[in-house]
DNA sequence: ACAATATGTAAGGTGTGTTTTACATATTGT
DNA sequence: ACAATATGTAAAACACACCTTACATATTGT
């Protein structure tokens, strides 16, 4: 999963502890995450987008499928 | 994780194996996320609102910290 | 009455998100 | 030179998302 999370610290001048200390989580859950290592939960992905006072959307980018599109019949 | 899955569905007269289908899951992965018993990936959570042409934010709704509070400091 | 569909639920297994601990490197400030 | 900070990375353990299989109940159509 893409994400713009390593630009949003640092327009806002946060590393990475700072950021998992706000949101409550490991350093490298931040780390991983930024990295696309792995998918954060989606609990975690509301805190995350929360914290830079923005949209999930905004801060994740999955590989998209159309809207439209219907994976049992595509 | 609150959400409007079974009311969206029913607005599509979308059976759950029908929208299970759709995502390329089981129909059990659809009730249990559908009854919050537990919180879909964040990648699930993108393709469920698509299927709904709808943002994350418009389909699950979790206990929300305000969008300024900070877990560390709070 | 019977068959088919829709939903809820449970058990047991696999994959992965997150943790703690730990080490390496680069950068900055003194 | 030294200490402190920031980042990347690895291993081992735990929690849980999601799977398959299976059964129960209710509803609908014939």
């Amino acid at each position: 999963m893409d994400n713009r999370i390593k630009v949003l610290r640092a327009e806002r001048d946060w590393s990475q502890q700072t950021l998992a200390d706000k949101l409550g989580v490991s350093r490298q859950a931040v780390n991983a995450v930024e990295r696309g290592k792995h998918d954060p939960s989606l609990q975690l992905a509301f805190d995350i987008a929360s914290q830079f006072n923005l949209r999930i959307e905004e801060v994740f980018f999955p590989i998209t499928k159309s809207a439209t599109e219907d994976k049992a019949s595509a």
